[in-house]
RNA sequence: GUAGAUGUAGCUCAGUUGGUUAGAGCAUCGGUUUGUGGUACCGAGGGUCGAGGGUUCGAGCCCCUUCAUUUACCCCA
């Protein structure tokens, strides 16, 4: 049998877990330095828990799990079960009586959940950090998986705009830090909400959000074409041309849009939201990334409110987005906590991982598959007994080392395993260096050697 | 869902209008070298050409079906 793994995920070897790591720490690094606290939650949460939160499209990627056990049914049962699952074939979702369970689809809705179940004993505001895989079922494609790493960064329990300046400011320094030059979008849903408000369609924002989004793609005259189909009314579409051509500066923007959401209050105040977070920007010294109002930036999660991020590389030609997130007011109402809002963001470490391969972007000193320093090569079985008490000895020391554990025939043999692995140095005990107490130290990538006694081997290595 | 591309050795891929025993590089193993890897040279093993059917004297190549992978649209991290 040929070996193979589902579509959509992946394997990682050493050489790849050593970059990935890379990531998490600066990630985890800096969720630290602002404060949030690691949480973890169970990979698969009742299927309750996770309906509708998502929207239509999202429900319908979510990975759902079998019911244990169903062949144990009594008889009755199973003709109840046969019945549920004709009728699952026919629509595109099914009942408990299948699916109890399935795998969580992001961080936030089992962040919520947490929350409420675990309310008494939190102290607000939270700030939780939370790394985990979150499953899919999607097509995959380019930067498109089906088990991915959300790194989330969460704070419920405030609604102080103080919180995404903070995440702003948490942005910035993680990517300056993992040196990928990025272009972070915001918007304010309450601007969405402003202009569906003025247009007197507030169920069709999404569809007027997605269609402007396609301005660079399809030009203007392809965004009217969409809105038309979409069923936007004409008169509808037409005071929207402004916001079509809006360009500029973010005040220039702002200036269009705050005369277009003269009468919406909903819309007022998340220009009122934005205009702080430009006001502060200089206070939190961003030094790195390039910040830009977008009023075309939706984000398919319904759950979000208030302001929305989105940061994608500023270089390049694969160019996915690499961070979401945003304020939601209300998400654990719906678990019956009402009245907590909450703001998160979201890295994609795997698609950043992607951006930093095509922009080159690991630093040298960590593109290898091994940590170890030194490998001690041995002749023998004495000789092999004597290398484990130097490699304690070693490891002591704080040097990474290994032992190779098999008498061979050929010493090159563990010269090779040294330069596969890319160890920078063997150290060869044969009989010679056992009785001075010696190590022949070979440098691997000068090819020299020299004969070192055990002190000057840890100061050598060092 | 819609559209395209690709399935040949463990991996990456060649393979001419259809014509003897299907090739290369890398990897593996052995040797040149029984105290030295990476470089060099010599040799060896390894294939139901994704699967099934059809056309043909003859199919890796043409036709049909099917499965898998992948890319784009939609949506998203």
């Amino acid at each position: 049998m040929k070996p193979s793994i589902p579509r959509g995920t992946r394997d990682f070897g050493p050489a790849e877990m050593q970059k990935r790591q890379y990531i998490f720490d600066i990630v985890k690094a800096n969720f630290r330095l602002f404060g949030f606290a690691p949480i973890e939650t169970p990979s698969m949460e009742n299927i309750s828990t996770l309906t509708g939160k998502y929207g239509e499209e999202g429900d319908q990627l979510i990975f759902k799990i079998l019911n244990s056990r169903i062949h144990e049914s009594k008889e009755d049962k199973k003709e109840e079960l046969r019945q549920e699952f004709d009728a699952s074939i026919q629509r595109p979702y099914n009942t408990e009586l299948l699916t109890e369970k399935a795998l969580r689809y992001d961080l936030t809705v089992p962040f919520a959940r947490y929350v409420v179940m675990n309310h008494n004993k939190l102290a607000y505001p939270f700030k939780r950090y939370q790394i985990q895989p979150v499953w899919r079922a999607d097509k995959p494609q380019k930067g498109r998986y089906r088990e991915f790493y959300q790194c989330d960064a969460d704070v419920i329990g405030s609604d102080s705009l103080v919180n995404e300046l903070e995440l702003l400011s948490m942005m910035d320094k993680t990517f300056h830090e993992l040196n990928i030059p990025v272009l972070i979008k915001f918007n304010n849903r309450k601007i969405l909400s402003g202009i569906a408000e003025i247009l007197n369609s507030s169920d069709k924002i999404i569809d007027i959000t997605v269609a402007i989004d396609k301005l660079d793609k399809i030009g203007k005259d392809g965004v009217i074409k969409e809105l038309a189909e979409k069923g936007i009314s004409p008169e509808s579409i037409e005071k929207l041309k402004p916001l079509i051509d809006l360009s500029g500066s973010n005040e220039e923007k702002l200036k269009v849009l705050t005369q277009f959401l003269s009468h919406s209050e909903i819309g007022k105040k998340g220009i009122e939201e934005i205009y702080f977070l430009l006001d502060h920007l200089r206070t939190i010294a961003i030094k790195h990334a390039t910040i830009e109002m977008d009023i075309t930036l939706a984000r398919g999660l319904n759950y979000y409110t208030g302001t929305i991020f989105e940061a994608k590389a500023n270089a390049g030609t694969f160019t996915p987005s690499i961070l979401g997130g945003g304020r939601y007011d209300d998400l654990t109402g719906i678990f019956g906590l009402k009245g907590l809002s909450g703001v998160g963001i979201s890295f994609g470490i795997d698609r950043i991982y992607d951006v930093m391969e095509e922009l080159e972007l690991f630093p040298e000193s960590i593109n290898k598959s091994s940590t170890t320093k030194v490998l001690l090569a041995n002749f023998g079985k004495a000789e092999l007994m004597h290398c484990l008490t130097l490699a304690s000895k070693l490891r002591t020391a704080g040097i990474n080392a290994e032992v190779y554990p098999d008498v061979v025939k050929k010493i090159g043999k563990q010269f090779e395993y040294a330069d596969k692995k890319q160890i920078p140095f063997v150290g060869v005990i044969g009989s010679n260096e056992m009785e001075k107490n010696t190590v022949m130290l070979k440098d691997m990538s000068a090819g020299t050697q020299e004969e070192l006694n055990h002190d000057q081997l840890i100061a050598r290595l060092k």
